[in-house]
DNA sequence: GACATTGTGCTCCGAATGAGCATAATCTTG
DNA sequence: CAAGATTATGCTCATTCGGAGCACAATGTC
């Protein structure tokens, strides 16, 4: 009933997006590739060696960084697409299972080429917390706004503009901040990422048709994508760390995820400061405050601290507790400042 | 960076939660595998084959049933636990990939073997829509009671009676009806799961030690998990099943997926009818018309329907544009009746 | 025509949320 | 030391949202 086609050549992927919030900066743990692109820790799943997928990846991160990763969750497998050479050349097929780790502190890196690199700037159209990104506003939605005027075989304008709205939204306002990942593709179909540049190049013709589905001059379309796409990144290492951003935006309004990315005691300013970091918009303090009290996701440790300026804050800890008590505890996000 | 130990075996399984609801019962496609368990549609990954996974998917459930599935959502990529004989014999690896299809029409199953069964005789203590399920309270909550009791190497009952009230609430009211999945993990570990009696019989002491962790006759246990345990499945479908309805419970508040389960027009009792029939729960009536209404996802096609009892309705349809208009559409979940 | 049944509109209340004012506690600067 | 800047914290107010229920409408049945 389940017919058995073994000895079909599928890799399986492991790639790590290894998350820390400093100050008030959202870090990915890359490992350069030594031509100026960016990885992700990640390596080939061999069951002979890993028992379980997990402990796979652990390894692979531990072997390319040096990190013990705490808290890991799997994302997505992706498939097909932005396939990389080798399997263009030799028939393989990889699949990427992504996985989101975070990690507490941003510092301890062994004796290895990996480093923390802000998440935005993979990103810079996410960062809103200083309201819309200018680059978004001048750079990037005009090119938005060209691609959508055109008319295809697969696509009408109409259906563009619905798609460009759908993800960019319509207006400022409109911007759904959690479509982290859609919005990744529909910037890679447009041209405006380098990997795609990359890809288009090696791809067959009937792959490659899809992008790019408009009469641009493609050179222009490529500084465009090296200046305002983000910092260029492997194979589909952008699209698991888009996905890895979208979960935790989503995951951190009903889930305290972000715990485990905060020291063992802290302020509610810090804590703010962290979530408005992964959110990438800003919140209001008061309400923040008022609602992770009543929450009751953490207690008073005592203590206090001095701060460089102002009034010395009440240091907190994380109730450990809440996982019994509540039914789907998280910090929620009271809009914007 | 990336060593390369093709040649290892890892075969990919695609595996197919086909929902649909008729009526008032939400039903999944499945078939028979001629020894009174049941499977999901399924099949292994052929990348010479299909160009992509969810082309390999769309293949394996039109041969194995007949059917042109429209909406398909990729779930989790499970690794290790619930593996088949033929890995224990061979050393073949296994990963399962679980998809989420919707479908409307419950019907059209063509000449193969291939059934609808309701989602509810695998997880009898799931359906809370007449209240809490009696099988539950009265035979399930025992044994996990005296299951919690027990002391074990590695778990004090503190931490068991914690687990038991994480997932099925230390009290009714706190039953959290999202936590499918954690639910039936912990249902299996106590024995209660008949694929639990048939693994720990062929896998090796090192990770059989991990089930049936307390002193119970084991034949008493078999006999609870049939008889409360649901119907027999396939491999580790039960676990694939519960992720869809999981994330079926989940996303239902937020995103307008029901509408990928109705007809093109229905009446808002209809509709209601099958989110409490995923979700459940049952619904208060006016405040669920309240939300449909505001959310503006339906609009009214100005015809009624005559009923064999009581008011004729209004019919009404999806309207698509909502997908552009609204950040995050979805019908909520106004709360019990 | 009374009654049962389902659909539909509306109200009421309390909880949650968005927004802002006011005060507290510190450091810096004049 | 006093004034001002800055951050923390407490509190109010208006609005919205969600839970619950009453009342009436429109049908079929007895």
């Amino acid at each position: 009933m389940r017919p058995t086609p073994s000895g079909s050549t599928v890799d399986i992927g492991l790639n790590a997006v290894v998350l820390a919030v400093e100050e008030d900066t959202p870090r990915v743990l890359v490992v350069p590739d030594g031509e100026g692109r960016l990885a992700l820790p990640s390596g080939v799943f061999d069951p002979r060696v890993d028992r379980t997928l997990n402990l796979g990846l652990r390894r692979w991160i531990a072997e390319q960084t040096g990190l013990e990763v705490g808290y890991i969750e799997q994302l997505y497998t992706f498939g097909n697409r932005y396939r990389d050479q080798r399997e263009l050349d030799e028939g393989v097929r990889m699949l990427s299972i992504g996985y989101l780790c975070l990690v507490r502190d941003a510092e301890t890196i062994h004796a290895t080429s990996a480093r923390w690199e802000n998440v935005y700037h993979f990103f810079p159209w996410e960062d809103w917390r200083e309201g819309e990104p200018r680059q978004l506003r001048q750079r990037i939605r005009p090119w938005l706004e060209r691609w959508a005027s055109h008319t295809t075989s697969t696509d009408t304008p109409e259906a563009r503009i619905m798609r460009q709205a759908m993800t960019f939204g319509a207006d400022p306002a409109a911007f759904d901040h959690e479509k982290v990942l859609q919005r990744l593709e529909l910037m890679y179909q447009v041209g405006l990422i380098q990997e795609a540049h990359r890809d288009v190049r090696q791809l067959p013709e009937r792959f490659a048709q899809e992008l790019f589905a408009w009469d641009i001059q493609q050179s222009a379309l490529e500084s465009a994508a090296q200046a305002y796409g983000g910092m260029p990144m492997e194979m589909d290492h952008r699209r698991i760390l888009a996905s890895a951003i979208e979960r935790m935006r989503g995951k951190i309004k009903y889930r305290p995820l972000v715990f485990e990315l905060m020291p063992p005691t802290f302020t509610l300013s810090q804590l703010q400061t962290v979530v408005e970091a992964l959110s990438g918009v800003p919140l209001h303090k008061q309400n923040f405050r008022r609602l992770i009290a009543s929450e009751r996701l953490v207690e008073e440790t005592g203590q206090r601290v001095a701060q460089p300026r102002g009034r010395p804050a009440a240091l907190y800890r994380f109730r450990s507790q809440v996982w019994v008590e509540r039914r789907a505890p998280g910090v929620g996000l009271p809009k914007s400042a």
